[in-house]
DNA sequence: TAGCCGCGCGCAATCGTTTGCGCGGATCGC
DNA sequence: GCGATCCGCGCAAACGATTGCGCGCGGCTA
């Protein structure tokens, strides 16, 4: 269906720039100039121009435009499934975050495309730069990927992370920061006067091992080492925590409290310790991560950490623009913050 | 920073067909049928040309062949945001939809343009279709835009809509079978000896209203009628549903089951019941709608509707890319799915 | 051997917009 | 009153691809 087609269908016709051109009078380069507001066009004219365009509901053709301009204003978001599954990475706030870049961009005056990405497709330059659909990429969930981006980013693709900085990374990331996260969540179960701490989370994960970083330092402020037996590696999918925290039990392991690195964790969590008739927060405080909107509604509510997730989508566009004006953007952390509720408690009497 | 820049800085040039015209000794002419495989090239030329093209890596630049083509090759997904709070309509299930949707769309060979709109604007033809950045609208979120939608689609704009066939509808909607769900839903419950069901959501919602139909037939099919002080108005907000079953015990109002319009208000509601002493699925059985990753997991584990979301995705987009042929599209309506966990329990002893 | 047909390819216009350059007329200074 | 200046606008060439039309050349038939 063509544009023609289009306005043909309703009787309508869609208008082109030469159409308010000819109307007015005048050349399409004054219309255009006009449009733009050049301070080459008397402004008489210009405001002539102007209300022809707007009787006639005129809208520039911005493919056009853009293509005339040699730019796509354009950003490609790319999310990244899970390896494995091929599911979601299951960030519970992907949507808030996706609508908080789309915000972003469009106070930017920019374009939002989306894809989903397996992450074995790792043809995106081509795909999106190349083919000249993006100006820029913003990837959601780091995963596996990081050596990837590497390369990417060396070739000097615009680009940036959504995910944890990590040592030898050449791309820029936006992201929380996990290992203040981490330290907030320990401290505060140290401080209900909580002593074993459970680590609930796999630290393969970039994101994870520095909320784990947290998880040592604070243990190590209050005199304390990390045992080995109190960590319990745990994805993030359906179940998994609930089975570590019966093996744990089932292990002998005693355990006053659990620092579980995402929320749906924490849930699985406590689900497991209800069913073995250990109450929350009572016999054990349990802090998740991440506030995801049913944190305060679950049963007990969960203390958790929270990132601003609007403040994230801003930053990753604007690392973006930065690099596309040629600035070379710092990573960025962002603040978190302790949401303290009932799963864990005023701690033991 | 144009495609010329970004292939300088790293010292890789952008092809175009010019270019691998001139490696190849022919004409742009040539390169642009080779590669589209057209029967006016001799064999052995194509095979030249494609490994030329190849060779250099190229790319075709689509937004150039777009906009030769007349067309975007691009559908914009729209996501209404509430009217009240401006925050999303809390559908938990909105990514995965926005999966399905980009999914089905890379397959058709579009690109998917995401924007979030607030109510309040209502420009969307201007700003996707006569200003030529997509070829078609979905909307995610019927909200309260019924009107505004019929009056966009008597205008011809190609569009389709997730939400519920409504009676007066001149736009194509994909959604749940929101009054089998009901029904369903209801009929289950009433197996189990249930008899007095409270219905726990808002009327006035397009797709709330189909599910309490559900509600009142299967009531009719057991003899029963839907009595009023049964009926508890309640939006997807944080809480609300909590406060509804409060009110509802404090009124003295007598009820063995909780039919829940969606999963987060039906946890909303366990909650409430559980602070009153109600323990379910003991005393009260409970179930929710939507079936979010969550209702497995959560304690007790949730009866729930599950709907097929990424057949939702394909049937939205085909609808769509029907309209672009000119085709009228039917409303779709997803089959949906009964998942029986512990929040019902066996029945009343 | 001459005429015809068709295969394989190139020429040039085109999509809707921007922009460097040039040009005519009005204005200004002296 | 005349030349220099400047303002306001139009001409035409781009951006990177597609496609109708035309043309040359080779093989075929008569």
């Amino acid at each position: 269906m063509s544009a023609a087609d289009r306005g043909g269908s309703t009787g309508q016709k869609v208008f082109k720039m030469s159409d308010i051109a000819r109307l007015a009078g005048v050349s399409e380069s004054t219309v255009s100039r006009a449009l733009s507001d050049s301070p080459l066009i008397n402004n008489k004219t210009k405001a002539r121009i102007r209300d022809i365009a707007a009787a006639h509901n005129y809208t520039i053709n911005e493919r056009a435009r853009n293509f005339r301009l040699q730019r796509t204003q354009t950003i490609a978001t790319l999310i990244a499934l899970d390896p494995e599954t091929g599911q979601h990475i299951s960030d519970p706030f992907f949507l808030d975050m996706l609508g908080a870049i789309a915000d972003a961009l469009t106070e930017h005056g920019y374009d939002l495309l989306l894809s989903q990405v397996p992450s074995s497709d790792l043809s995106w330059e081509r795909k999106y730069l190349n083919a000249n659909r993006a100006d820029g990429i913003i990837f959601i969930g780091q995963s596996s990927l990081h050596d990837e981006f590497n390369r990417l980013a060396r070739r000097g693709a615009p680009m940036v992370v959504w995910g944890a900085k990590l040592a030898d990374q050449t791309y820029c990331s936006v992201g929380g920061d996990n290992l203040t996260g981490g330290l907030k969540a320990v401290r505060h179960l140290l401080n209900l006067g909580r002593r074993r701490i459970v680590f609930l989370g796999q630290k393969a994960l970039p994101e994870v091992s520095l909320r784990y970083e947290g998880y040592r330092r604070a243990l190590g402020e209050a005199g304390l080492n990390a045992e080995p037996e109190l960590e319990a590696p745990t994805y993030f999918v359906r179940d998994a925590a609930s089975r570590a925290v019966h093996q744990l039990i089932d292990a002998g392991v005693r355990f006053d409290a659990i620092f579980a690195t995402g929320d749906l964790i924490a849930m699985s969590a406590i689900q497991a310790l209800n069913e073995r008739g250990l109450s929350v927060p009572d016999a054990v405080s349990v802090v998740g991560y991440d506030d995801i909107p049913l944190a305060c509604q679950y049963n007990p509510a969960l203390t958790t950490i929270r990132q601003n997730i609007a403040q994230g989508g801003r930053a990753l566009v604007q690392a973006l623009l930065d690099q596309l004006d040629d600035k070379r953007p710092q990573p960025v952390m962002l603040p978190t913050e302790l949401v303290v509720r009932q799963s864990c408690g005023a701690g033991p009497a």
